[in-house]
DNA sequence: AAGCCGAGTGAACAAACGTGCAAGGATGGC
DNA sequence: GCCATCCTTGCACGTTTGTTCACTCGGCTT
């Protein structure tokens, strides 16, 4: 049999490309044909095991992509809720109510992940947070192809005995990979222990470069911290905050932070004194973002999401269907617990 | 447990969308959250069986849609080959070239009708031919709505002895019931025996306005026929034809037909007798198509395939890899074998 | 040159999945 | 109101798929 003849190109020694192409072509037959993956080892002469990770890969390199449509009539009554009350887009992730937290926020995180390459394009300029939510955010990326992209980072994550939380250079440089993108660190503490220093910080050189690019965002990806919780944010684990600052917080009536910068409940953030130490962008900055992806799990981050909100920090929502749920359900009502 | 706290939404007779919601539900944990269908089983209170069949549903409606992109600089080289030769977007499907001629039909029809999608849209009249291929596609459908949408049959169809073929009736409808568009018939036989039965039955009103139609026809979409192939179309197995009619077609020098319509090897119909007697619109009809979308699978039609690309009558072209490859490689040779 | 390392392979096993089947429940016609 | 019929459900089975493991094969180091 002339099997050669199968596949008539040349055998060159750009194996990475051939691996792409036997996974764009076991992924048609798969998905486009719906052979059994024996049938397709047969027409690559390969083995099953092999065309199992040929699919793996295809599906984790952004070669298949898997989306979902509603029907136009049956929009997710929570979204379509959410869109009208807050004028935000929301993506609503089922996660059942018994579930814990770290599942809660590693299925949203996941979904989000997938969500996350329709907002991101060429050219463009990508902030992101440091949190936990990104850090699990950062294990599941697609990758996307794109030209002439910058990551940049929104906030200094410190020198964290990180609790099992990915370093900030880590984070950064998946999302690059996954987009192709050049990668800015912003290599600061969180915090800053005297707001002196942040001043003098703010004027190097270095750091208005980063700052610009920040200035000129399109799409802003955050999570919400919430100081207050049953489970505290990891910022707030790290020790990078004394028992003084979340009473000042607590004082001046803080309810959540963005990239470490607080607000309250009515979204302002006047006379936040932590603010003259933090190291995210003002709010005026972040706005600016055509794009601005918060992704938040767990009902105990309900008053700082709401927080956000009135800030009007959020253009895209990502979020678990147990908080949506409380998000709309109790419209006004004080951070107590429902039913 | 409170377990109907979960599922806070009316338990109404709406049977119909309750699934519908199901489904997108579990297509969500499955697709997007890699759950197992038995953690998903166990979220909706049902059985594993249950899921598996909602995710088929899923799949089988439109709800899901799985796609590929093939990396920008990988482009599938025959793809991009025709593009440029022929002017005409392709759709290569891969197919083992030891793969008979009805296993290669039928995996083209199923991909094909997955692309199909992509082509339909709301408002718009679709014309569709009617043919082997046609009718393997019609099987395989994914639904998707539009609104105010025509299907419109493009040839007649006799009252075809058909071998296993089903009814004209019966593939127009499954046309329109995937897209929720309008079916019009053409209740015709796919040859006239007499020209002027047909030029009589071409005033007819009701005929007029079938026309008119075909007249505004925004997508169409065909196989092409090849009548002295060795495994000849349907149409020419259905008994239309007779052994007289094939000699008239050889004389005349047609080498393949377009909804009972022919053509020569140049494009060209002038002097065929036998379109005289055809249902299917002229060629000058047929190309005010904006989109024009052509079947073919099996290199026993690749003459007729050149006949239709130099009658300029395809714009976008689904065909099997085998057949493209010898489309793009054997440039201007005659209808001769090759190799 | 020998040897170490990492990537890739196929066999074998366990997990996950699809489907025929029989039972239960709803629907619609009379 | 009752029965025939169709649709749906969960179970059980066989098939399909993911993953672990031992192995091979280049490439690169010592």
């Amino acid at each position: 049999m002339n099997e050669q003849a199968v596949i008539p190109i040349e055998d060159g020694t750009e194996s990475v490309p051939g691996k792409t192409r036997d996974a764009l072509r076991a992924a048609h037959l798969y998905y486009m044909q719906d052979l059994t993956m024996d049938a397709i080892a047969h027409e690559l002469h390969t083995s099953r095991s092999s065309v199992s990770r040929l699919l793996s890969h295809a599906r984790a390199s952004g070669l298949v992509e898997i989306s979902l449509h509603s029907p136009l009539d049956l929009p997710s009554r929570i979204e379509q809720e959410i869109l009208e009350r807050f004028a935000v887009g929301a993506h609503v992730i089922p996660v059942p109510d018994h579930a814990s937290d770290v599942d809660r926020l590693d299925r949203v995180a996941l979904s989000a992940a997938r969500i996350l390459g329709r907002f991101v394009d060429s050219n463009q300029t990508i902030g992101i947070a440091w949190g936990s939510t990104m850090s699990a955010m950062s294990r599941h990326l697609v990758p996307k192809a794109t030209h002439n992209s910058e990551i940049v980072q929104l906030n200094g994550a410190g020198n964290g005995r990180t609790t099992g939380i990915v370093y900030a250079s880590e984070l950064l440089r998946r999302f690059g990979d996954a987009f192709g993108a050049r990668v800015q660190q912003f290599p600061v503490p969180a915090f800053f222990d005297d707001p002196e220093t942040r001043r003098a910080f703010w004027r190097e050189r270095s750091t208005r470069r980063l700052l610009d690019l920040q200035e000129r965002m399109d799409v802003a990806l955050f999570g919400v911290g919430s100081p207050f919780a049953e489970v505290p944010s990891h910022v707030y684990q790290g020790g990078y905050l004394e028992r003084a600052d979340y009473e000042g917080l607590s004082r001046e009536g803080a309810v959540g932070d963005v990239a470490t910068v607080f607000y309250r409940a009515d979204g302002s953030t006047d006379g936040i004194t932590l603010n003259e130490r933090a190291t995210g962008p003002d709010f005026s900055v972040l706005r600016r973002a055509p794009r601005r992806i918060c992704v938040v799990s767990g009902r105990a981050k309900l008053a700082s999401l709401r927080g956000a909100l009135a800030a009007g920090l959020i253009t895209d929502l990502i979020v678990d269907e147990g908080t949506a749920r409380a998000l709309v359900e109790s419209p006004h009502e004080s951070p107590r617990d429902r039913e």
